[in-house]
DNA sequence: GTTAGTGCAAACCTTTTGCAGCTCT
DNA sequence: AGAGCTGCAAAAGGTTTGCACTAAC
């Protein structure tokens, strides 16, 4: 059963929870956002400026190797690093807008009904599971079709008696 | 509404087929593995020497961007990697051994489900959706517990009277 | 004939590694 | 005191970009 906190776990598993980790930590716990590597490690720089990248990354392998931290892509939303958040809350899928970047979580059975299905179906022991969605969230939609009809509009002002190339897919 | 083909899908909006695109569309479609961009090229190499490794990635990014292929992560099994299928398949998880690498794929009704409770609970219009699983399938398993075993007789075979270190959480 | 696509070299971003020195326990 | 950890520099792995040339339509 997993300990209450990350520190505790470590301590008890002998980890030394030194100045660094403990920044570390507390940022990971607290922030409540999905951080990346960088991100961390430039936060974690305003409490300790000498604190190194090299320690950020190190650390989170350690957490992610430890089954503390969960490690997301997010859907590569803007890059190809990871993101980070604890595994102290129950199991959810991110939900990601690949407009905005606004990362809403799901929580709710059918993940449950999932996980227990690829159990049984292929007698396989999950350790971690990852779901990510990506699309568009209620108020992006909105505003896309705004800029469709946009588009459509300045296309008709600015037609003329030349056919004009096909726009290219973006 | 998607074509039968990627090709056809391409031709459609005004894609150039090269040879190159049809080498490596012909390998992404009928290869029914996960390939990698590396994987892709050595593949694509065999066929024409002289096809760039970019031209694999630029590929590959156009097919996505597109909606042609799916874009996975596999756990980053063996490397920080992308994997790539193509889209013509029905939705579904991907269960990947951390021990043997090997991957499954899981069809099935919470899959849907999940992806109708989320568009429903935000209002989200979901344009891609991943799913993956890892853990240890049911071979592995096995083999794992007499691995454990074989440790633990190994470890009362050397067993002095001094008082072994705790063994590190691997 | 145009314009999209290719190859090549070089850059880029994220992450890892080697090693000497520092610091928790 | 000593193993575990850190910082620094440098490398590695995967992917992208700039540009001149080539080929598909």
């Amino acid at each position: 059963m997993p300990a209450q906190t990350i520190q505790g776990s470590l301590r008890q598993r002998g980890v030394r929870l030194t100045r660094q980790r403990q920044i570390l930590l507390e940022l990971i716990d607290k922030s409540g956002q999905h951080l990346d590597a960088e991100m961390l490690y430039q936060m974690a720089k305003e409490q300790d400026p000498k604190l190194n990248r090299v320690t950020v990354y190190r650390t989170l392998k350690m957490l992610k190797q430890g089954g503390l931290v969960d490690e997301l892509d997010l859907m590569h939303y803007g890059g190809d690093q990871h993101f980070y958040e604890t595994r102290m809350k129950q199991e959810h899928a991110h939900v990601i807008c690949l407009r905005c970047g606004k990362v809403e979580e799901f929580f709710g059975e059918p993940l449950q009904r999932l996980r227990r299905q690829i159990e049984t179906h292929f007698g396989f022991h999950i350790l971690l599971a990852r779901t990510e969605v990506g699309g568009y969230c209620a108020n992006c939609q909105i505003v896309r079709e705004r800029e469709v009809e946009q588009a459509r509009v300045a296309e008709a002002a600015s037609e003329t008696p030349v056919r004009r190339s096909r726009s290219r897919a973006q």
